[in-house]
RNA sequence: GGCUGUGUAGCUCAGUUGGUCAGAGCGACCGGUUCAUACCCGGUAGGUCGGGGGUUCAAAUCCCUCCGCAGCUACCA
């Protein structure tokens, strides 16, 4: 039985494209799926999108369709861009497919029937222009609103509650239990300290200010507002309620299956907190993790729709490949802190990385056993110099120190882990200098250094194969790996490459001219 | 205002429980090499570890204070 690994990303919310910051959580979620499946997990990926709200309600009027033409389009969109990325999902969920919907009303009813839910009223500070409920500290002591500025006053709407005090202790306790339970563990201490320890307050369930939701079964005046129906995705997803569990039972209620969610920093109090709470009340089980991946930062502001300034991921894709823009996203953020995109750092990433250290290792290593073994590589004959054993040995470190930093989803660790051995292979060529070694009559030693390129080149490119979905391909075509050798299972002894033929083909990643490619990625930024 | 974090070489950042912790990568400069995508390899970088004060035999690493920056501050996804 292969053990199981359900992992999703946000259901992202189409009112408008997506840019690169929802490309970078995809793609780390992607990683990270690729990865487990690599090392034998039955993995279940899952995206998605929140389609309701009264946002895609009012933009949708503006572009005058209905909700549902407008978000159609827009998730057109979605399911093209991480076709573009290969981003591997297994599924993709929208809150408006009926068995959604369907989940969703009866979690409402049963919550509504434990008196987990109750009917009162939601009391703030309502902006008449925004149509807006402002809380005491975002109307401040003059009591204006936020957005617009003009005055607030108090008003309240019949809402359904989820009552929270219910769940407060249990869930502390979980936190206790689990302490790997929200990563970074910063993040576990803001939602203690701001939240929980203040009084928690129980969360509006409900809204009657708009339609486009899904009904209230009980109260058809209300639609259920948006965290009961948007975080219910990840379980509704995997058919909970419905007439199918069996994924519900392989991926989530199975104790051999881990837990994992992705999520950005603004959603980490709903999915920290209510989400546990939700799953408390319907009596199933909880997520091992919440991984609260950084912000890719624009320079000095803030990558996200709400302040603009968005980097479209097409472009980069389109000239510099989807490997690049995948590389460049997993590896320039450390996973878990805030990251800045400049186009200095996204050139100069490519170039030195995938151009020179790992493109150009294949090339050269390609170019010599053609010149010195007629393009067959030649066998492994265990190691006859220090500098082999040495290679060796840390080929096979970097492949535990790899999967010590994946496991506990640390991308860009395990890539640097990667790259240190690159590295240290470009160095080997130096060390043993094989066209030195060609000079001689015996050739033990030079088959040897030509074998040993080989099979790093081959392993460098099976632990990329989770983050650059295209060169490991070409390389393995390059250096004749077979398909019944490009698997991670293979790497467990050294030395497996041996008798293929090489075939020289186009270098993985073309250098990029800085000045050149600076000024497009800039120019692209600010239109 | 409150709560979290953060401020280390030109740039991006590592630095567990205080004592080779003053580091890595990139850029720059110098040198080497030729199998290679002007690549690769080696060497050099003298930064008061934000300012000030304190604890200690010893602090980037603990405490206080000040300054800068970021996130959150309860229903916008």
């Amino acid at each position: 039985m292969n053990k199981k690994f359900f992992i999703s990303t946000p259901i992202y919310y189409p009112s408008a494209k997506l840019h690169i910051g929802h490309a970078y959580c995809t793609t780390l979620t992607d990683t990270i799926a690729r990865y487990k499946r690599m090392r034998g997990y039955d993995v279940f990926f899952l995206t998605g999108s929140d389609e309701h709200g009264e946002k895609i309600e009012t933009n949708a009027a503006k572009a005058g369709k209905t909700p549902q033409a407008f978000v159609d389009e827009i998730v057109e969109g979605f399911y093209d861009l991480w076709q573009t990325l290969d981003i591997s999902n297994d599924k993709f969920i929208r809150t408006t497919d009926e068995e959604h919907m369907d989940t969703v009303q009866a979690i409402f009813s049963r919550l509504l029937d434990q008196g987990d839910i109750y009917l009162g009223n939601y009391e703030g500070w309502y902006c008449t222009h925004e149509e807006t409920f402002w809380t005491d500290t975002q109307v401040g002591p003059e009591h204006h609103c936020p957005e617009c500025g003009r005055p607030v006053h108090r008003a309240s709407e019949e809402s359904y509650f989820f009552k929270t005090s219910k769940y407060v202790d249990q869930l502390l306790k979980y936190y206790e239990d689990n302490p790997k339970f929200i990563i970074p563990e910063s993040r576990k201490n803001e939602m203690v300290n701001t939240f929980i320890k203040p009084g928690l307050a129980d969360l509006a369930v409900s809204r009657t200010s708009f339609t486009w939701g899904i009904n209230v079964k009980e109260n058809p005046r209300h639609v259920v507002y948006v965290w009961l129906d948007a975080l219910t995705n990840y379980i509704s997803a995997l058919g909970y309620g419905s007439d199918d569990t069996s994924l519900y039972q392989k991926f989530w209620e199975n104790k051999d299956s881990e837990i994992v969610h992705i999520i950005g920093a603004d959603i980490t109090r709903f999915h920290a907190i209510y989400w546990p709470m939700f799953l408390m009340a319907l009596g199933q089980r909880l997520p091992d993790r919440e991984f609260v991946h950084g912000l890719l930062m624009m320079k000095d502001t803030k990558m996200s729709k709400s302040r603009g300034n968005v980097v479209d991921p097409y472009p980069l894709i389109n000239r510099y490949g989807v490997d690049a823009v995948r590389y460049y996203l997993a590896r320039e953020t450390i996973f878990g802190s805030d990251g800045q995109f400049t186009p200095e750092q996204f050139v100069e990433r490519i170039n030195v990385d995938l151009a020179n250290d790992f493109g150009n290792l294949l090339n050269r290593t390609v170019s010599m056993i053609e010149k010195y073994f007629d393009g067959i590589i030649p066998q492994y004959q265990g190691h006859v110099t220090d500098f082999d054993q040495e290679l060796e040995a840390l080929a096979m470190n970097t492949i535990t120190n790899y999967e010590v930093a994946f496991d506990d989803l640390k991308v860009t660790d395990a890539i640097i882990e990667t790259f240190k051995m690159i590295s240290a292979t470009n160095k080997y060529i130096d060390n043993t200098k094989p066209w030195e070694l060609a000079k001689e009559t015996d050739k033990t030693a030079l088959s040897s250094v030509m074998n040993h390129l080989a099979n790093n080149l081959y392993i460098a490119a099976l632990l990329l194969s989770p983050i650059l979905t295209r060169a490991p391909k070409e390389l393995f075509a390059q250096l004749g790996v077979e398909s019944s050798l490009q698997k991670f299972a293979c790497l467990k002894k050294y030395g497996v490459l041996g008798g293929q033929k090489v075939q020289k083909g186009n270098p993985l990643f073309p250098r990029l001219d800085m000045a050149k490619e600076v000024e497009f990625i800039r120019n692209m930024m600010n239109k």
